[in-house]
DNA sequence: TTTTTATATTGCAATATTACTATAATATGA
DNA sequence: TCATATTATAGTAATATTGCAATATAAAAA
């Protein structure tokens, strides 16, 4: 099949497994990490620093815009992305809350 | 192509990455989030609780354990399947650090 | 206006993922 | 031993992902 079944599932869940699914390629990391780095850039900047085509990096930019992991902000004929924090805020939570629920647990 | 370059990335990125992507699927988050309610659990729960077929999620522990988000203790002829605290705290804590960095930041 | 620069989109081929049925493997209980 | 219970694996079909070349779009510069 290839389809993964979203409508037996919350949304909840499905906003979790999209922001996870996004970040789940090593490119997209490294996109992710260099804006870190240097606060914002542009499409260009990564180009020059993966080693990757240009539509290819374009593409995963706009993977990880569509999961709300980056905004991106027209400058002229460039566009400069930067992290959306409250995404990350989010994730930051989301395992903050179950590390917690983990150390209270004794296991088998 | 659909194959992922990852021999171009480091170590730790193509982890997180690992990580990122198992994640990735709501049943899988799903999966997750019924072992951090009840503790613990074999796949036959799983089965009573998602509306998947039994091999369907097999798959997915699978996939969950070959990323290190649970381990698997057999006990008789089932499985006990729990979380894997470190790899939570490694996400906590890559989380935590990349909203401390961009809330230091000031951007476009 | 024409050219250059920067990014996005399209179309494609190779590969990966998802979910299932059927079946195998393994341990327990009668 | 034979049947039952539990999980895993193999095989398959439908769909998704990855990465690129070619091209389109749009703004800036000449």
């Amino acid at each position: 099949m290839g389809i993964t079944k979203t409508e037996l599932f919350t949304e909840e869940q499905n906003r979790m497994a999209q922001i996870a699914k996004a970040l789940g390629h090593p490119a997209r990391i490294a996109i992710i990490e260099h804006i870190l780095k240097v606060n914002q850039c542009i499409c260009g900047d990564l180009v020059g620093e993966l080693p990757l085509a240009q539509p290819t990096i374009s593409q995963h930019l706009k993977e990880l815009k569509l999961a709300g992991l980056i905004k991106g902000n027209i400058e002229g004929n460039s566009v400069c992305y930067y992290i959306d924090e409250q995404t990350f805020i989010l994730l930051r939570e989301y395992f903050f809350n179950i590390v917690n629920k983990v150390s209270n647990n004794n296991c088998c």
